[in-house]
DNA sequence: GTTGAAACCGTACTTAGGTACGGGTGTACA
DNA sequence: TGTACACCCGTACCTAAGTACGGTTTCAAC
């Protein structure tokens, strides 16, 4: 990270970036192909990014590992830095992820329920033949 | 569905099985080659599924929903019809799964809650400048 | 000033999870 | 009995989400 020196905001190269937030540098190029983050200013030929890239990385992968596809990130990401358009689209889609995500949770809820069953009926030590675990995954109907 | 005339066993073509359960021919031969389901008895060339086929397609598409990989789902189906390894390995495998699990459902509810707190605060009539979600989607940590 | 790491770029490759295609064969039913 | 439809097989193609490659340029540190 190095400071600027006419306004002391810190600037990061997309190596640096990328470590900040753990992804490869790579992947911040091909977010950039992909139009999900904007190129930043460049300082002879080389990106320069600011801060709020790290906020809209860790965004991406948090949404990510809920379970939001790239192509749905790009819309939220792309609605932040495009605010012309009327708010009702947006509110619509969030509806629609929160069914979804309900959903989702139920679905998880049940599987975490089979699962705790089958670990506590099981002592680990039989033949899978008699594995209670294998038996429950026949009941697992969600 | 036919009828086995010996037997009254139910026993399903590829279509039929694949209509059943809601998913392509294509998927289910695809499964077939990637082994998470075996090849069942062919009848001059054709498959002939037995009922349990449609319990095990279901499972497989259940596991999916809820964020098992093909290869883990393999991994269990395959546990099913091979009982000779000891169920400790399963025991375990079913441990780390709950661990995933509940931590997936942890995130899922933070997220559930962010995108019910930017819904409950959007009046769905704002220019996206004003929109409450985007400022939300700003905060939205994990 | 040299030199080695790191950035640049475009292109190609990878894995997961399917889906489609094309040419041949079996079969249900009018 | 004929014909349309379902099935067979292998192979190719597709999308998502990256990752790797290879040749060139630039910067930073000695």
């Amino acid at each position: 990270m190095r400071i600027s020196k006419t306004q002391h905001e810190a600037f990061y190269t997309i190596g640096e970036l990328a470590e900040k937030v753990g992804v490869n540098v790579e992947t911040i190029r091909f977010y950039e192909r992909q139009k999900i983050i904007y190129q930043p200013k460049k300082d002879t030929g080389r990106r320069k990014y600011s801060a709020e890239f790290v906020e809209h990385l860790k965004f991406i992968k948090q949404a990510q590992k809920v379970g939001f596809s790239l192509t749905e990130i790009k819309e939220f990401m792309s609605l932040k830095l495009n605010p012309n358009k009327s708010c009702i689209s947006i509110k619509n889609k969030t509806s629609m992820k929160i069914d979804e995500v309900t959903d989702k949770i139920k679905n998880l809820q049940k599987m975490l329920k089979l699962l705790k069953k089958f670990e506590s009926k099981c002592d680990g030590n039989e033949s899978t033949e008699k594995c209670t675990i294998l038996d429950g995954l026949k009941e697992m109907q969600l």
